[in-house]
Formats: C-alpha cells, sequence, structure tokens
DNA sequence: ATTTTTTGTGTAAATATTACACATATTTTT
DNA sequence: AAAAATATGTGTAATATTTACACAAAAAAT
C-alpha cells in the first residue's frame, strides 16, 4: 500500500479520473449503468458515499496505458463488464475547479455500447444497476451534466457510426431498431419510410427461419450485414435520418 | 517563485495541460498558429526546444477554472492572441503514457477559429507563426497527430455550424466562401450549386457598394446575416453540403 | 494585342424524401 | 370465449432536393 504524502512534485498536479457512460438496449428503452458510490482508495475520504454515480476512477500514473485503459479498468473493477479498450468514445472533460469537494479532480468521460441481453449477466448487481433513460435518479458530482453531454454525443454519433450494431443482440427486428433510433433521436418515424431507407442501404440481412409467414405481427429477424455496411462506410457513407 | 518539492500526494497525479489549435484563413488558405518551443516553467528541464509546437501549457491548478481557462490564458500569453473562452472548442485528449519525457502530461486539446486579417496584427512575431496548413513543419511532442485529429473535427463541425462566420472577415466574397469550405472539406463543388444552396438558406447579405457592376469578375460582396442564421439553427437547421 | 482566368447566372433530369391506408395475426380486455 | 385493441408488413404518388451542365463579359496575365 502506498505511504501518505509519497508523491511530491514542482508545481499542484490534479488528479485525473476516467467516468464512463455506458449504454444497453434491451428492445425496448435505452438504459445506462450506474454504480451506488461507497468508498475508494482506502485512505482517501469517500465524497458521495451511497449516492448513484457514473462508474470511473483516478488514472494508474504508472501503469494505465493511456485514459482509456483507465476507463476499461475501472468500469470492470466497479462492475464486472469487461469490455475492449476501442469500445471507450472520448466525450470530452470535465475540470470545473469544484467539482470534487476533496482536491482538483479532472474526469475525462467517454462512453460505450454495449447488447445489454449480452452482458447483463456479467454486471455485478452488488455494486452495479441498469437504469432505463427515462429513470434516472440524481447522480454524484456534476454526473447528471456528464450523462446529458455523453447522450448528446450519441445522438450525434448515430448520423454517421452504426451504433445499431452495438446496442442489438445479433438477431433482431426492424421494430426493435426503429424504436432505438427513436429512443436516441427522441423523434417517431414513418414505419415504411424507415423500413424503406434502411433496406435501401443494403445492410440488413432477411433470416430465413423456415416459418412460411403468413400473418403479420411476428416481425421479421434481421442480422446487421457488416462487410456491406463497411464497404459503404469507406466509401463515404452515412447512415442519417 | 514554488519551492522544489512543495506539493505532495497520496498517490502519483499527472501533469495537465491545455494545448489549443488555432484556425485562421486569409481569403486564399487554411492556416494554423504555432509557436516555436524555448525553455517554459522556470526551473523544468526543457523538452523539444527549438521545435515548432502548438501553443499551450499547464493548468494552473489553484486558479484555472476550468481547462478552457488554461487554454485562453497559454495562448494570450504565448501568441498574443487574446481570444473569448466561448472560442475554446474542445476537440479531446491525448494520453499516452509515454507522449512527454519529463513525467507524466496529459493534454486537453481545444481548437478556435480567427479572422486573420483582424488578429494577425495581434500575434506576437517573435514566438508565434502563421503556416499555410500545405505547409506544416514537423511539430514537438505528439502536436503531429493532435493537429490532425483538430482537423477532422473541424471538418465535422463545419457540416452543423457556422464556422464561415468566424473565419472569414465581415465583408467577404462568394468565391472565398466557397474556397474556405473547399479547403477544410477537400473537395471541390460546383460554383453554381454551390451558390445556389447558399442563397437559399438565406443567410447571406449582398453588400450594394453603388458600383453599378456590369461586368463580372470583381466579385459580389457578402456580410452573413446573423439573426436569419440563428433562427435557422434554432429550429433544427443544418449547414450541409 | 491576345490569351487566359475569373465571375455570375438558370434549367432540366435524376434522386431522395415525404405522406399516406389496409389487411391480418397476436395480444389484451371484457 | 368473444370482442376490441394493437402491432406488423407492404407500395406509390407528390414534393423537394441534388446534380449536371454552358456562355458571356471583365479583369488579369502574357
Amino acid at each position: 500500500m502506498a505511504k501518505k504524502g509519497q508523491y511530491t512534485y514542482e508545481y499542484p498536479h490534479p488528479a485525473v479520473t476516467a467516468d464512463s457512460v455506458v449504454f444497453g438496449y434491451d428492445g425496448k428503452e435505452l438504459k445506462v449503468l450506474l454504480i451506488k458510490r461507497g468508498k475508494e482508495r482506502e485512505a482517501s475520504t469517500t465524497a458521495y458515499a451511497g449516492e448513484w454515480a457514473l462508474p470511473g476512477g483516478f488514472l494508474d500514473v504508472e501503469k494505465d496505458k493511456t485514459i482509456a485503459h483507465t476507463a476499461f479498468r475501472e468500469l470492470k473493477e466497479e462492475t464486472g463488464l469487461k469490455l475492449s479498450i476501442k469500445d471507450f468514445k472520448e466525450v470530452g472533460s470535465f475540470s470545473d475547479i469544484r467539482r470534487d469537494p476533496r482536491e482538483r479532480v479532472i474526469t475525462i468521460t467517454h462512453y460505450a455500447l454495449v447488447k445489454l441481453a449480452e452482458v447483463e449477466a456479467s454486471t455485478d448487481a452488488e455494486k452495479a444497476e441498469w437504469f432505463s433513460w427515462a429513470d434516472i435518479p440524481h447522480l454524484a458530482f456534476d454526473h447528471d451534466k456528464i450523462l446529458r453531454v455523453a447522450f448528446s454525443r450519441l445522438k450525434q454519433d448515430i448520423h454517421f457510426e452504426p451504433v445499431g450494431f452495438e446496442l442489438l443482440p445479433e438477431v433482431f427486428t426492424l421494430p426493435q431498431l426503429q424504436n432505438l433510433y427513436e429512443s436516441i433521436l427522441e423523434v417517431k418515424f414513418d414505419r415504411r419510410n424507415f423500413a424503406n431507407k434502411m433496406k435501401h442501404y443494403g445492410i440488413l440481412s432477411e433470416i430465413e427461419d423456415g416459418t412460411p409467414r403468413h400473418g403479420t405481427r411476428t416481425p421479421v429477424k434481421y442480422r446487421f450485414d457488416k462487410e456491406n455496411y463497411d464497404r459503404l462506410k469507406g466509401s463515404g457513407f452515412q447512415l442519417e435520418f
């Protein structure tokens, strides 16, 4: 364990943390992973104990290769979720001089998109919980603000990035895909126009499951055609609505 | 002056800097403001002395309200340019563990857009120089990479933000505006289509300077109609090409 | 003086977007 | 068990947007 007062500098240094906004989608609603704050860094005073907050923690100055590695490591430690470094997309920094009561702390926030069904089992329910976007509690520090900024970044990115790929399960339906877009963009689309446009892009593969499918109201299942998407993206394609 | 070893922490802390990419436009070419590195922080070892670099410097932990204030202060100190805090748009952080040979330094980068003609005089030519985008020298640290990322962010933002307002002088011509868009987006547009689209948005006011203007090849002068632009933007307008 | 470059302007064709209705199986309600 | 409500898939015509394209005149360069 580190001895107190071991690290000295000629000029004052801030602490740096990485917080993560992890979005999931269960086919119905957009969700966010939050943790209940306990104590951290054994010896330091705990701030906002017992409140909900974004998962995150301090940069390990000697070990973390980049700040994304901090985000990765802390998310795993705090929620059990083991993603990949490249899943973390930087949102920005939050550096207000009073944002942490203990000392000057700059946080760099990332967001990540996960397939909820696939990861729900591996999140440590003791410490972490998935909250519906519509039902987020008040958060510690300036995490309310951070969450809003992360969401607006997601909202921007969805125009150009295949966020569907990352949030939906392998097999999904058009209504699910549409609902996801509507949840993130906070608008409603016409069902026919949405389907036409999506099919026109050629990035959906219909799954033939044998059932002859005479009636409706059992939605057709699709898979993303990743190869086609990558090809389109390479030639300047933009997924827009 | 600070005494050596005055600031101690229980855990190691990184240094945090703010670097700025300042873009200017002279009616012909996109330019970037760079500084020649000398020594900084009186007592510390100077890295990359004599090389070109982005303007920037260390966060003042006790005084800088946010990291944007650091960017503002350092830009003024190093180049003489006095912008406004809200001119600084965050690009992102660069945190590679080896990016600074002296100690662990995380940098948070902003970009800013300026009307070159108006600020050229106030940049301290002793220390700072405007470089054409096509003619940027090799830079210190990972500043080459930072510059590329900042440019690609500008390229994205131009779709949705009135960067023309910020880079062009009050009075400008359509060819200048088009050239600016072409420089940033790295494409060529058809002159008629560009003019049609721009005029259709209703954000340009033609300036009547009395001259009857029988001939062509003396471009018509315009001003941005800021009010109209703001109104359009408020109702979801997007400037696209 | 001649040539080259720069500028402004309009229209037709192609493409993309929008608006819109019904039949039917499933689910929910009574 | 029956009835009502809900969710699903499908196509076309009207409108709006985007693209492609040529010439005449002044200024600048040769």
